[in-house]
DNA sequence: TGGCTCATGTAAGCCGTTACATGATTTT
DNA sequence: AAAATCATGTAACGGCTTACATGAGCCA
């Protein structure tokens, strides 16, 4: 039934792992899942709402100082929904945007200058984010899953600034893009 | 200014490659960029409209038989609008939603057995995935950079695919996920 | 005759971002 | 005194999917 909304997945998560507030929300998802699973405040509190109206959450009012401020909670209910969703792991969501690629793809349409330029580009962009992620590293050492998600996405952006710096050489030196030998030239 | 929607720019770049209706569009757009780059009808003919009304492409009605059918092409300035995209490089979108690693970073907060069912699971989907692309593989050997994106693709899902086998194998082994060998134990 | 492909479109609804709006508390 | 952080929300808009609606032509 009623299965999960995106965003309620990785709240349900969150709230699991110990987030209260939507701000706190927030910030966690913006140091840990963002790469691969974003939310945005436009997002999350409306979102907290209605899980709470259909009684996954439970709100508290814990104000500090004068500042309103609500806590929530999973209900059994919710810690449920949460299990049932980790658990049916079929047609799992894997969608990619991405307009390097798309701009690689129409590469004949450009001088060689330009398909170059972009190489290089999406080359440097995987390099500045193996960067980041290097550098938040450190501190995700502790916990075991969520530095498992980390590892794949430094081995992601590894594989993907190699395989752009592989293609920039060939594109630098003029070679063909295409290797024809296994079907044609040469027996096996 | 008024810079290209995204289902502009695909439409755009494939107009350019030789593709002329909406269902055509429709149908490139799925056998080639469609694993990082779809759209469906419902947002291509409503483009082809808009883009029509901004003088990006023209019209032609071209009928076979008694069932209406639009030929479109680029005018100059779609011609234009496609290069300025395509030479533009910054800023290039780089989305992914990625759910099966989103349940392998709450991997914790389900029973070890469920951990690895789920990375199963995303084993399978990669190979079934790359089984998919190697089967294209070979009528796309013929262009250069449609070919050179596809190939991108294949060693994408390879390394993917590598990437949570040996997840799988170490949670099968019991094995420790995080070898905490470089910061602590041995130097170096 | 039934199913597939070619062909075009609309409508409802979900999902998400960005900008706006507000204000207290804490740190520099 | 100013800036950053904590905290919560709404509104407008953009983008996309899915379902619906229609119908011709072709092939087995």
């Amino acid at each position: 039934m009623s299965s999960l909304s995106p965003t309620a997945r990785v709240i349900l998560g969150m709230l699991k792992l110990g987030a209260r507030t939507g701000y706190e929300l927030k910030k966690t998802i913006d140091i840990s899942t963002r790469f691969f699973w974003g939310a945005s405040f436009g997002q999350i509190y409306p979102e907290l709402k209605r899980l709470r109206k259909e009684g996954l959450v439970k709100a508290k009012s814990e104000p500090r100082g004068r500042i309103k401020r609500t806590e929530y909670e999973l209900t059994r209910k919710g810690e449920a929904a949460l299990l049932g969703w980790l658990t049916d792991v079929d047609n799992a969501m894997y969608d990619i945007r991405d307009e390097g690629l798309l701009r690689l793809f129409f590469g004949d349409v450009v001088p060689p200058a330009d398909a170059l330029a972009n190489v290089r580009a999406r080359r440097e962009f995987f390099e500045q984010a193996l960067a980041h992620f290097r550098e938040i590293e450190q501190e995700a050492r502790v916990t075991d899953f969520p530095y498992l998600a980390l590892r794949y996405g430094i081995g992601l952006m590894e594989w993907s600034r190699d395989w752009y710096a592989d293609v920039e050489r060939r594109l630098e030196a003029g070679q063909p893009l295409i290797r024809r030998t296994a079907s044609a030239s040469s027996p096996e």
